[in-house]
DNA sequence: AAGGCGTCCAACCGCCGTTGA
DNA sequence: TTCAACGGCGGTTGGACGCCT
């Protein structure tokens, strides 16, 4: 019970609400230790359940509701109560992963923890990650639920011939990248947990998640050493290699001895999931402040479509790297490479406008880079509007992609966002290269026309050969990205 | 000491699915 | 088949508290 709340206001009940009666005065506010033991009293005699009946026979005024909650998140005896454990923690962090806002699920994995006690404790940590900048699962977690959800999704595709074809091909293989001149675990190690700008509560609390984060902006030196593996533009300004700084990095899989392979679940996203039908996501942007926080899973942060062009392109200079990894995320997201995705409808009208005018003025690369784009948005505009009508909402990719749509497009329906769309269903917003095979994005772009509608005789149909060509353009330019390590 | 600010968390709100009359 | 009651769930609110300046 909180004190200063012994006053106990008695409040009509409008009653046009739930199960409230009109008329009844009915308690609202904290309970008091009385009312507590009278319905602990009720629940031993008669049981949970049948909540309204409390009020009746116990003369508890406190409606049906009120009392399952009291009861469920603070009487039950099997309450586990006090801070969560590592352990606990680590497995909300899976859990959210997998579940999403899922709380009530949650709660039914960890016995005698409640879902409102999971709900706070995710939104305080999310809201502590977002002021760090830092993204919301650490990567082992993103490997793990990836892993578990290719296999459902592998079981789960077995009727489906084209989805089957692709995953019983190499659709999810990794590619093999190596680094060797890459010494950032060296270097990662090197730095002690202050020299990230993660508050000091942030790094102890949640014993080896804090640490584990990127930093928004890392420091100089880092950037500079980073700055020389352009294949990892600006990601790794946000990456700290592994779980803990005080050990040095070990290769344990293939996952954690890669960065092209693990970048995107090193940014909290995990691979090959419904993030990347949800939306697209940035790993190497902080998720401060426009980060949604709702997303299955997978939240993620709605920009940075540039990255998709940096990565469609071929290899940026390292100037330009390293200008990308020096400027500060928010800044960045603000300048040059902003997009309308958060923004207003003024910042999305001068985006477009510079789309137009970087169409004229841009070399071939760049302008095939738009072409690409706008190729892109062409069909798939088309295929997203009959994909909404033919989606099944209660389907959690049908749900993401549905929250990609609507969420993605500030000012509702700016074209602009039409190749992030294309990017969050080819899942190379963070980081198009090895990531995201072929067969893969193909899988995912399947995914979300629905079930066996990209490639089979659908709405989408017509548009089919623009849309594979943008996708072999992409993923051509892809594998020569990859390959060239 | 006091005010501002952020965090925590209990409780409420409103929607939705289920059930039974 | 319809409708109301009920219960579950996720989102939101607001007060207490602690820290910082």
């Amino acid at each position: 019970m909180r004190k200063g709340h012994s006053d106990l206001s008695v409040v009509e009940e409008v009653g046009r609400r739930g199960n409230m009666r009109e008329g009844c005065h009915l308690k609202k506010g904290p309970w008091t230790s009385a009312e507590d033991a009278i319905l602990v009293d009720y629940v031993k005699k008669h049981g949970e359940g049948n909540w309204n009946a409390v009020q009746k026979h116990s003369g508890l005024s406190r409606c049906g509701k009120s009392c399952r909650l009291r009861w469920a998140n603070h009487l039950r005896p099997d309450l586990k109560k006090g801070m969560f454990t590592p352990d606990e923690e680590r497995r909300i962090v899976e859990l959210h992963a997998k579940l999403g806002n899922k709380w009530a699920r949650m709660a039914a994995e960890l016995p005698g923890r409640t879902d409102n006690e999971i709900k706070n404790f995710w939104n305080t940590r999310i809201k502590r990650l977002q002021r760090a900048g830092l993204p919301i699962y650490p990567p082992d977690v993103c490997f793990q639920v990836n892993l578990s959800q290719e296999e459902s999704l592998a079981s789960m595709s077995n009727q489906d011939s084209f989805g089957s074809n692709l995953l019983q091909s190499d659709a999810f293989e990794l590619p093999h990248v190596e680094f060797e001149n890459l010494e950032l675990n060296q270097q990662y190690l090197s730095y002690s947990p202050e020299l990230l700008n993660i508050p000091p509560k942030t790094i102890g609390s949640s014993h080896g998640y804090g640490h584990l984060f990127p930093m928004a902006c890392p420091p100089k030196h880092l950037q500079e050493s980073v700055s020389n593996y352009i294949s990892m533009p600006n990601q790794l300004t946000d990456f700290v290699c592994e779980e803990n700084y005080d050990e040095p990095c070990k290769s344990s899989s293939p996952y954690d001895s890669d960065f092209s392979t693990n970048d995107r679940s090193s940014f909290g996203i995990p691979p090959g999931t419904d993030a990347l039908l949800s939306s697209d996501f940035s790993p190497s942007e902080p998720l401060s402040g426009l980060m949604n926080m709702e997303l299955p899973s997978y939240q993620y942060s709605d920009y940075q479509q540039d990255s998709w062009v940096n990565t469609s392109v071929p290899l940026p200079l390292v100037e330009s790297v390293d200008s990308l990894i020096q400027s500060p995320p928010m800044k960045r997201a603000k300048s040059d490479t902003f997009t309308p995705q958060n923004s207003g409808l003024l910042e999305a009208v001068v985006y477009e406008s510079r789309k137009l005018k970087s169409s004229k003025d841009e070399s071939y690369q760049q302008s095939s880079t738009l072409m690409l784009d706008d190729g892109a948005n062409f069909p798939l505009k088309d295929c997203k509007l009959e994909h909404e009508a033919h989606c099944d909402s209660n389907s959690p990719s049908a749900h993401s992609a549905a929250s990609a749509l609507s969420e993605h497009t500030p000012g509702s329906g700016s074209s602009s966002d039409e190749p992030q769309f294309v990017e969050s269903i080819l899942g190379i917003g963070c980081n198009s290269k090895n990531e995201m095979p072929n067969q893969m994005a193909i899988s995912r772009l399947d995914d979300f026309l629905g079930p066996g509608q990209f490639g089979h005789d659908n709405g989408c149909t017509r548009d089919k050969p623009i849309v594979t060509d943008v996708i072999a353009a992409l993923l051509g330019e892809d594998t020569c990205i990859s390959s060239t390590f």
